[in-house]
DNA sequence: CAAACCCCGGCTTT
DNA sequence: AAAGCCGGGGTTTGTA
């Protein structure tokens, strides 16, 4: 592994510490990419960081206090541990508490009781099983891990075998310890393929356990890293028909989210999930195979019962533990909301409670958001909505989240109470928004509804998906919850775009943005008497933006949106590419013919024409001008033009507005 | 709108 | 396990 990758974990891994702290309520970023994260990088840092062997320690279990708590039945649920492993884990977990507390006492207190209390952890290990051996295992490793200089690789190869040599009879015994967990990661971690192979057949019989295990499930997840297919298919295999259990179980759920997340085939995956289904699915797996959901349950209601049942059990448990984030859930729940009925939705809405944010980022996570949002009654909108307001920006701009929130907008009848909960939230941020590849749509939405421009056939058949879902409980018609929506936002629109118009400009994104709403009949005309008064200030505003000499590099007209908007201000239309024709603007003030003329006397005129007509990045603008004013009688401009005809560069290639621009003359002429 | 372009994830290769 | 290729998507751009 190369340092960077090292360098960029322990820096991941030290936020992350940082964050258990305080932020417990603010987990609302992304939970199931940490959970692999931490996985990884926890049990990477072992063996990259050379500083890091007390520090990964010691935070390592006080995470493991912290869960303690936390602890469920579900430990007598996993059907006694196997006899032998039983009393052996037993007192395992309870000397690393012990040992853990006892450490930071002893650092508080001193370093004499410190040593003391090192002496005893000693015995009390040596007493273990294979107590010895580990010891001399450990020693071995002490020589092997270090990272700063690294071992030649010859001497790593000799260690390596020596320690294999010694650990290969108690590999079994080793895994399920703190310290030797981790012997075996590196030594998995520095092996050959066929080293691996036997690591992973040593371990067959055990992975259920040592995904269950605080510190074996480091090495399981190590071990599917280096894997190869093959061992990968061993180990779920193994775990197969076990995961309902152990995805409530606290150290199991995320080794499962591992494995469905990083590791699993995309068959396999279907796999993993058709196991939450019921045993039934789990056991004749193979009979099973190509089955989809919907299939199992046309066959039979009965059947449908019952996958209803174990899913929703799965999920419920899974939501209680705290892990709403899972993505593997995420896909569980995608597969529930599909069959459920009205009942079950709003069952379901009640489990997911106040836990709506954390399904938002993932794709599968989003679509059963914006299914549950389609399908809720008003008041249970109401509920997911009051959730979503706190994490209102988050939501917006992310790449699934945005789609959840374009749902809520064509969805929920009460449009007075979608202004009020995420107003506030946005208003101070929208210039920001708005010039998000993501966070833009909704606010697109509300403009121009489900433009193809802003939402590619694949979102937009989704979305209609949603307002086809949601039909039987909204019941204003589908465009008076926008138009109500334009009519709240748009002043909001306007004073953003007034207060913050030059940083909205500087961006392609802000420019397309600002374009739509001003050429926007349906904006305009939700506007009160004061505020059209203000879009007249904008529009000046934005005229005033492009004064200058454009001969320097760093005026605005040298960015590529820039034409593009001047243009569609000039035009004072949208543009119909399929009917290729200008399509007016019926309502909107100020634009068009009346901008073009503003525009030529306050930022162009006949001192700087030429200036405009010889750039390439401007010449358009002076077309659309000319097409502007000459149609309306204007003749200043054509004026203009003919005096400083003679200087238009025609020799250029790449002015094709120029030569554009000489061409419409001469054919006026 | 359509063509050009770029970026990313999955796959194959050594 | 890293490097390179390929295909598909989304975005940019060209200018009607």
């Amino acid at each position: 592994m190369a340092p960077i990758t090292a360098k960029k974990n322990g820096k991941k891994h030290a936020l992350k510490l940082k964050d258990t702290k305080g932020a417990k309520k603010a987990k609302v970023e992304v939970k199931s990419s940490s959970s692999s994260d931490e996985i990884a990088s926890s049990s990477d840092e072992d063996d990259d960081v050379e500083s890091g062997v007390l520090d990964g320690e010691e935070s390592e279990e006080e995470d493991e206090l912290d869960e303690v708590s936390e602890e469920d039945e579900l430990d007598q649920e996993s059907d006694e541990e196997q006899a032998e492993q039983k009393e052996e884990s037993g007192s395992d977990d309870n000397e690393n508490e012990e040992g853990s507390s006892d450490e930071k006492k002893a650092g508080k207190e001193g370093p004499g009781q410190h040593a003391e209390q090192r002496k005893l952890l000693k015995e009390r290990k040596m007493q273990r099983k294979s107590g010895a051996e580990v010891q001399q295992i450990k020693s071995l490793w002490e020589r092997l891990r270090v990272n700063n200089p690294p071992v030649p690789k010859p001497v790593r190869e000799k260690l390596s075998n020596e320690v294999w040599e010694l650990s290969k009879d108690c590999i079994s015994d080793l895994v399920m310890k703190h310290d030797a967990s981790r012997v075996v990661q590196t030594l998995v971690k520095y092996s050959s393929k066929e080293r691996r192979e036997q690591v992973i057949n040593a371990l067959k019989g055990k992975y259920y356990v040592l995904a269950t295990s605080s510190y074996g499930k480091y090495l399981l997840v190590k071990l599917l890293h280096y894997g190869t297919k093959q061992s990968r298919q061993v180990i779920i295999d193994e775990l197969h028909g076990s995961l309902r259990k152990l995805m409530r179980h606290r150290e199991g759920a995320y080794v499962v989210e591992d494995l469905y997340v990083l590791y699993a085939s995309q068959e396999q995956r279907q796999q993993m999930l058709r196991e939450f289904w019921g045993a039934e699915y789990a056991v004749f797996r193979d009979a099973h195979k190509d089955l989809t959901l919907e299939q199992v349950c046309e066959s039979s209601a009965e059947k449908k019962n019952i996958i209803c049942k174990n899913l929703i059990g799965t999920i419920s448990a899974s939501v209680d533990k705290g892990s709403t984030g899972f993505q593997i859930l995420h896909a569980a729940m995608g597969e529930y909301v599909k069959i459920a009925g009205d009942k079950e939705i709003s069952e379901f809405i009640e489990v997911l409670e106040d836990k709506f944010a954390e399904l938002v980022h993932t794709p599968e996570g989003a679509e059963v958001c914006c299914t549950l949002i389609a399908r809720a009654t008003a008041k249970e909108r109401k509920t997911i909505i009051k959730n979503l307001k706190d994490h209102a920006d988050n939501l917006i701009r992310n790449e699934h989240g945005n789609t959840v929130f374009v749902t809520a907008l064509m969805c929920v009848d009460d449009t007075v109470m979608m202004f009020k909960s995420f107003g506030p939230a946005i208003k101070d941020r929208l210039q920001s928004i708005v010039v998000d590849k993501f966070g833009r749509r909704p606010f697109l939405y509300i403009l121009l509804g489900l433009d193809g421009k802003y939402f590619s056939p694949v979102v937009k058949t989704e979305l209609q998906k949603y307002i086809k879902l949601s039909e039987n409980t909204s019941k204003k018609p589908f465009e008076q919850r926008r138009k109500e929506l334009l009519n709240k936002f748009a002043p909001m629109y306007l004073s953003t775009i007034a207060k913050y118009y030059d940083l909205i400009l500087e961006e392609n994104l802000g420019c397309q943005f600002i374009s739509e709403v001003l050429v926007n009949d349906e904006f305009y005309e939700q506007l009160g008497e004061q505020d059209k008064a203000r879009f007249q200030e904008v529009i000046d505003t934005i005229i005033a933006y492009f004064k200058g000499d454009i001969t320097d590099e760093k005026h605005p007209i040298h960015r590529p949106y820039s034409v593009r908007l001047l243009k569609s201000l000039i035009q004072g239309g949208k543009w119909n590419a399929k009917e290729k024709k200008l399509e007016p603007l019926r309502s909107v003030q100020g634009l068009g013919h009346d901008f073009a003329q503003k525009f030529y006397e306050d930022i162009i005129d006949e001192t700087n024409l030429l200036d405009w007509i010889n750039n390439v990045d401007s010449s358009f603008t002076v077309v659309a001008l000319y097409e502007s004013l000459s149609k309306a009688g204007d003749k200043k401009l054509t004026k203009d033009l003919k005096k400083v005809a003679k200087k238009i560069d025609q020799e250029s290639n790449n002015n094709k507005g120029a030569r554009l621009l000489v061409k419409l003359m001469n054919e006026k002429a």
